[in-house]
RNA sequence: GCGAAAGUGGCGGAAUUGGCAGACGCGCUGGACUUAGGAUCCAGUAGGUUCACUCCUGUAGGGGUUCGAGUCCCCUCUUUCGCACCA
């Protein structure tokens, strides 16, 4: 027989309902804290993914619960974006709809899961009341200068009229009518995330954060010294300017390298209409798609604009060519192109007879161009570098920018590889961006008594193929708010990733009227002290949150300068090797193995099969095998209840013990000290489920306890009771169903982390094994309080080791106190 | 190409600071039992060798450090993830 998972999780999720142990107070005695899982996409289906990450916070806020916390785990939806969109394209219907019945039915499949959320902190991004302190975060920005608009190249399909993602480019067409896609100048709205660039690279040590994710995000930011310089054009009073960590081998650049792009292409392309070759050489690179371009693979090509400009330092004329190989996106978006020295210059230079000039010598200073087969990147000294020739390089650098300085050419500057976000979307379902366009007045902020800009409701996404904001004239035409004429509204929306850049703060204080969030409020709740999330947002999403949380901090909002305290980035859900999902046709769903074996097992399958920041790969027998543990539980308890009762919370002699009950006294507390480490400290919940299994193994050997003395009892029921305690943050709904079984009166969480003594640690016995030269060669049971000689002395009676011994010699004995020996022998 | 990880039985994984490799679970094999269940209980299960005790080999591959290496160092290979050719 089965245990009757269902009734009793159906009767334990509404009893922690009525009790309400998942909604916190603002405050009070306990000291808080704060369990955040990434809030979902509201698909409208819990998938084994959201079971599994759902189920990780869910362990470590139960098992804050016991620790007697005030725990709070709110739960909400990051519910604007394309699918919603898409999905109401498709099926011709309203966003809004769909989503908030999507919402509804996840609620009620998190609950059968029994995880404590804090329903009453309930948050969607898509409603009014949450998106209008997006826009009022984005007016207090665009206050600060934290807001720009700049023109950029986005995927543009002509036939629907509308900019794509990048996702919905399929092999350079539209995903929609097949249209090949085209790079078209927009005007987008940035936020300057780089004004932080630099905080954003501090993680000092308040961050406990994976090392791992901390790198990536360095990386990201990548951070680089060098020398900014601009070259004169040419009979012209413009300069490019250039950035260059390298300013010891400006002596050798032969050539400048731009991208299409780049502002002066652009302005080039104005200017020489005629020019087919420019024209179709610069039309073909920037529609290439992006990834493609960024390749490594894809070959070098360029075009030259028969144009010069000039090297300030020593007034060469150097060639400028347009390339698909350099990105307008980083540093000035130019490249001084020194072939001998940088090996893609090197391979442009090759292919189109461009000069190379060796500036750097290697040791030999045998470097000669004409024999080059790669570029020589390293450090060496200064040639043909005027009056800086025989320097080390690592000395040119600083030298040459000095002299660069003194001159006024340009100076020592930082530049990172961040660049601003760009937040415009050209769609419908997301948070409307508060500005109004008077032809009059130009950029206008909404007034905040207008807030939210709220979007209009009668709008038909799938009737109109480019922005349906554009198609709704009662709400595109306002009047400006400054002089009263006739005025257009922005149509752009914001990038999703806005949304979710603040909502942890929200959740402190999620019903307020006036402003984001209280202070009091998020004074008391933040920093999250612990954030649950897929490494896959390790750059952006984790980025974009610390940004606003330090522009929040600069604002007075919050304190301190960090969102997330501590950050676990778990494993995504496999089946057969690959990411389980409705697309791959690999999806198991999680509703159907609560209905057949209940939430408890697939939480201990999804826990039990591996740490938490790996991936799970889906096994129905592993399954079954969480099934059978849950089981052997049930029945151990339910069919020892009289003998548990009887020993239950009895004191006893240890003395008066017999033997297995030494052994059962001495597994609970072991058990409880390794699960304690495991399940707090390291957060490794297979293992601690593992020493959970061992020990319940242990106490299934013990056969007719009710035959046993009283103090046998005693250690019986503890070591039962224990097992219950253990089980809480994993299997919550079976273990308080056993636990009340056993006439406890308190909830589990209620009843505090399970205790071990030290003392019940402690054994007459240790277990030394005996190595030579590195293998084992025998073991021992021998007194703990023996000193190392007498423990060689012992070591060397073994009967294996004497014969492995004879006809060595013994160079070196070593003892590891309570573990080995170690002889080394000749 | 750059960046970040990973590689241990038939499978998922364990070994926390360099100290008994393979805990725990799955699967498999044999046995017991039976209300025949997606049962339960007991025993075995890295490979080789031996009647057995033993012994040998073994943590992707190759070197190294050490009394001792899955763990530390160097090199190579493979796989996964991310990417914006990072000048």
């Amino acid at each position: 027989m089965d245990y009757p998972f269902f009734e009793l999780e159906q009767k334990w999720q509404k009893i922690w309902r009525q009790k309400r142990i998942a909604n916190a107070p603002d405050g009070g005695d306990k000291p808080k804290y704060y369990v955040l899982s990434m809030f979902p996409y509201p698909s409208g289906e819990l998938h084994c993914g959201h079971a599994s990450n759902y189920s990780i916070g869910d362990v470590i806020s139960r098992l804050k619960l016991m620790q007697g916390y005030n725990v709070m785990q709110p739960m909400g939806y990051d519910a604007f974006g394309m699918p919603a969109e898409n999905f109401a394209i498709t099926h011709n219907s309203h966003p809004r709809l769909t989503t908030e019945a999507n919402i509804t039915a996840m609620r009620k499949q998190f609950d059968g899961m029994g995880f404590l959320f804090d329903w009453d902190r309930e948050l969607s991004t898509c409603r009014p009341e949450y998106y209008k302190w997006g826009q009022f975060i984005f007016k207090r920005m665009y206050e600060r200068g934290l807001v720009y608009r700049k023109k950029s190249f986005q995927n543009w399909c002509n036939e629907c009229a509308t900019v794509l993602a990048n996702e919905q480019v399929e092999e350079g067409r539209c995903w929609r009518c097949s249209t090949e896609v085209e790079q078209k100048e927009l005007e987008q709205w940035y936020f300057k995330i780089t004004d932080y660039a630099e905080e954003l690279l501090d993680f000092s040590d308040t961050i406990q954060w994976p090392e791992r994710v901390i790198t990536m995000q360095k990386n990201w930011i990548g951070f680089s010294l060098g020398t900014r310089i601009e070259f004169p054009l040419e009979n012209s009073d413009e300069k490019i300017p250039v950035f260059t960590t390298r300013p010891d081998t400006i002596f050798g650049v032969t050539f400048m390298a731009l991208p299409p792009e780049h502002p002066l292409v652009q302005k080039w392309l104005v200017e020489e209409p005629d020019n087919k070759e420019l024209q179709d050489f610069c039309k073909k690179v920037i529609n290439e798609d992006k990834v493609s371009r960024s390749s490594a693979e894809t070959t070098k090509e360029g075009i030259f604009s028969r144009r010069y400009c000039i090297n300030p330092l020593n007034g060469d004329k150097v060639q400028i060519w347009i390339t698909n190989y350099v990105l307008m996106d980083y540093g000035t978006g130019a490249v001084m192109a020194v072939p001998a020295h940088d090996q893609r210059d090197f391979e442009f230079a090759k292919k189109y007879n461009i000069p190379i000039k060796v500036v750097i010598q290697n040791a030999e200073r045998s470097l000669k161009e004409a024999e080059m087969t790669e570029a020589m990147t390293e450090a060496g000294w200064q040639a043909n570098s005027a009056q800086f020739d025989g320097l080390p390089s690592e000395e040119g650098i600083q030298k040459i920018t000095e002299w660069i300085a003194e001159n006024g050419w340009g100076e020592a500057t930082k530049t990172y590889r961040l660049r601003d976000w760009g937040i415009s979307r050209q769609r419908y379902w997301g948070t409307p961006i508060p500005i109004i366009h008077c032809p009059k007045c130009g950029v206008v902020l909404v007034p905040d008594s207008d807030l939210p800009v709220k979007l209009p409701e009668n709008v038909q996404v799938g009737k109109t193929t480019s922005n349906p904001l554009l198609s709704v004239p009662e709400w595109l035409n306002v009047s400006c708010p400054q002089c009263g004429e006739a005025a257009k509204r922005e149509t752009d929306t914001m990038d999703t990733f806005v949304d979710s850049s603040w909502y942890y703060a929200r959740y402190a204080d999620p019903k307020n009227t006036n402003v984001p969030f209280a202070s009091d409020k998020a004074d008391y709740w933040l920093p999250v002290d612990q954030y649950i999330g897929g490494i896959e947002h390790a750059c952006m999403h984790l980025l974009y949150a610390r940004f606003f949380y330090k522009f929040m901090r600069d604002m007075g909002w919050v304190k301190g300068g960090e969102p997330f305290q501590r950050l676990l980035t778990q494993g995504m859900v496999l089946k057969d090797g690959a990411k389980m999902g409705k697309s791959k046709g690999n999806a198991v769903d999680p509703q159907y193995i609560i209905d057949r074996f209940g939430s408890d097992t697939l939480r201990v399958f999804l826990l039990f099969a591996s740490p938490p920041e790996k991936d799970v790969e889906w096994n129905d027998d592993a399954l079954m095998g969480a099934f059978r543990f849950l089981n052997r539980i049930y029945r151990l308890i339910t069919g020892n209840l009289e003998a548990i009762k009887r020993g239950k919370d009895q004191s006893f002699e240890p003395e008066a013990l017999s033997s297995p009950f030494q052994e059962l006294l001495y597994s609970t507390n072991y058990t409880i000290k390794r699960w304690r480490e495991d399940s707090l400290s390291r957060m490794q919940y297979n293992t601690a489920i593992a020493a959970i299994m061992e020990h319940l193994n242990n106490c299934v050997s013990i056969k007719n306890p009710e035959t046993r003395s009283k103090a046998d009892l005693a250690v019986y029921a503890a070591a039962l009771k224990a097992i219950l305690q253990m089980l809480y943050p994993y299997a919550p709904h079976i273990a308080e169903e056993l636990w009340q079984l056993l006439g406890e009166a308190k909830l589990l969480h209620e009843s505090g982390l399970p205790e071990y003594k030290e003392e019940y640690l402690v054994q007459d016995s240790i277990t030394y094994v005996i190595q030579i030269n590195g293998k084992l060669r025998g073991k021992m049971e021998i007194s703990p309080d023996l000193d190392d000689e007498a423990i060689k002395a012992e070591a060397l009676q073994v009967e294996n080791v004497m014969r492995s011994l004879e006809g060595h010699e013994i160079k070196k004995i070593i003892v590891i106190k309570g573990k080995m020996v170690s002889i080394a022998a000749k």
